[in-house]
DNA sequence: ACGCTAGGTGTACGGCGTACACCCGTCAAG
DNA sequence: CTTGACGGGTGTACGCCGTACACCTAGCGT
């Protein structure tokens, strides 16, 4: 603990410390104003002091994915494997919403950490415990891809930053049309999506909803390969061309 | 064509001409190692008069990207919906493929370009001639996600760079066995992926097929939805508790 | 009392994106 | 033929970045 007292002694450092300091600094200013020297400044310490407890910024970014992944919850080892993944997944993605600069960083970093392979091993043993082939759960496991992490790439979502404040609404109307004109079925959608409610259209878009319908089609789609004995072998077979 | 000839007098620099040699520098590179300063130097010119062709470094990005996306090619407009979808689709990942900073590029980048419009329009509207509402192709084309892209996340790829370059052979087999205890559904799956070729885990994986596998999945099952006329309000009620 | 070590410090280097002032060749208008 | 505007390449400079390397110091086991 060190004598304290004598003014303002701060608390040591640790690897513990610094990652959480830099999720909390991600969660409050975005992934990409963490650097080493503002989230050293956060701690009160010099940024090299920071290079005695991770390697390089490379590894302070796969700790603080690690820190995310920490916070999935295991769901209850009752529940049968569907119901299990479902919970599993909708956890780990409840968690990455909570860090919007998570999606990023998993998504860019490719790096195996012990917590990214527990997880991953987790969810695999799921599947396995649930009736399905190692090989069945291998190709599974690719098909939901991204999914497994809780999020799926944003189609619509919006234009990040501020953009020409107001376009006067002439302009904004004939931009309009321009759009209605030239991609007619990604405007078609938007309004299936918004139910009619234009405004900044992508907002009105029910990200959890469009999530767990992918979800549900792949966990639905895949039952039926198990129930049916799906195999690789027999599926390349089938396909070959003869 | 200004006077040539007096000697190494280089083309005019051009938006085009600018995209174009960050993609093939991107291409050779990295995409990590292209910057404004080394595209200049690439194209014989100062980093300041690539400013005059585009705005900055993020419009260069999704210029780029626009130019990877010209490069999808629209099927042959006989195919019936599915065939069609698919040929698109797998068109666009022999084109990402062929350019492999471009995952990560179209990943990162949120920005809404006429050439990523005018694509995700020409995927929609083969759904809605192939008779889904507009309603099911807006969930279809957020299901579908990165993989109307013609990529998924590869769980399992390398790890980048070099590592530790031999890591002594009774090491690595007590490496191995570690791994075994603590993932063991991990390694089941790289073993049923590799049919027990266990020489770099992941190296074995035949992405393509998986790509496929995930593709056909998503297909088919809203192929089956389409067939019992599904609709998002439905849905919701359905789900919806009491 | 002594030296080891873990951990915080200070300085410095090379690279980055890009703001801003400049300059020069081309070409239309006078 | 002169002129002046303008599109596009140049040069300099600023403030950021990651991090190598040498240093210092407090606390501890001996």
């Amino acid at each position: 603990m060190a004598q304290q007292g004598d003014g303002v002694r701060r608390a040591p450092l640790s690897r513990e410390r610094v990652l959480r300091a830099g999720v909390a600094l991600a969660d409050e200013v975005g992934i990409a104003a963490v650097s080493m020297r503002r989230l050293a400044q956060e701690l009160g310490v010099v940024p090299m002091a920071l290079y005695k407890h991770v390697a390089n910024k490379d590894e302070l970014l796969d700790g603080m994915v690690d820190v995310v992944i920490g916070e999935f919850e295991p769901p209850d080892p009752d529940l049968d494997w569907k119901a299990a993944v479902r919970r599993r997944v909708l956890s780990a993605r409840r968690a990455v919403l909570r860090h919007p600069w998570a999606r990023q960083a998993i998504e860019s970093r490719t790096r195996r950490t012990p917590a990214v392979l527990g997880y991953m091993d987790a969810v695999a043993g799921t599947f396995r415990a649930g009736g399905f082939s190692a090989d069945l759960t291998h190709h599974v496991m690719h098909a939901l891809g991204n999914r497994i992490w809780g999020f799926s790439p944003e189609l619509f979502d919006e234009p990040r930053g501020a953009e020409s404040p107001a376009p006067s609404p002439e302009e904004q109307q004939a931009r309009e049309a321009e759009f209605a004109q030239r991609y007619p079925h990604v405007l078609e959608i938007a309004v299936a999506a918004t139910q009619g409610d234009l405004s900044g259209v992508g907002g009105g878009c029910d990200e959890q909803f469009e999530f767990e319908f992918a979800l549900d089609l792949l966990l639905d789609g895949v039952d039926r390969l198990r129930e049916q004995g799906w195999t690789s072998r027999a599926a390349r077979s089938a396909v070959a061309p003869g």
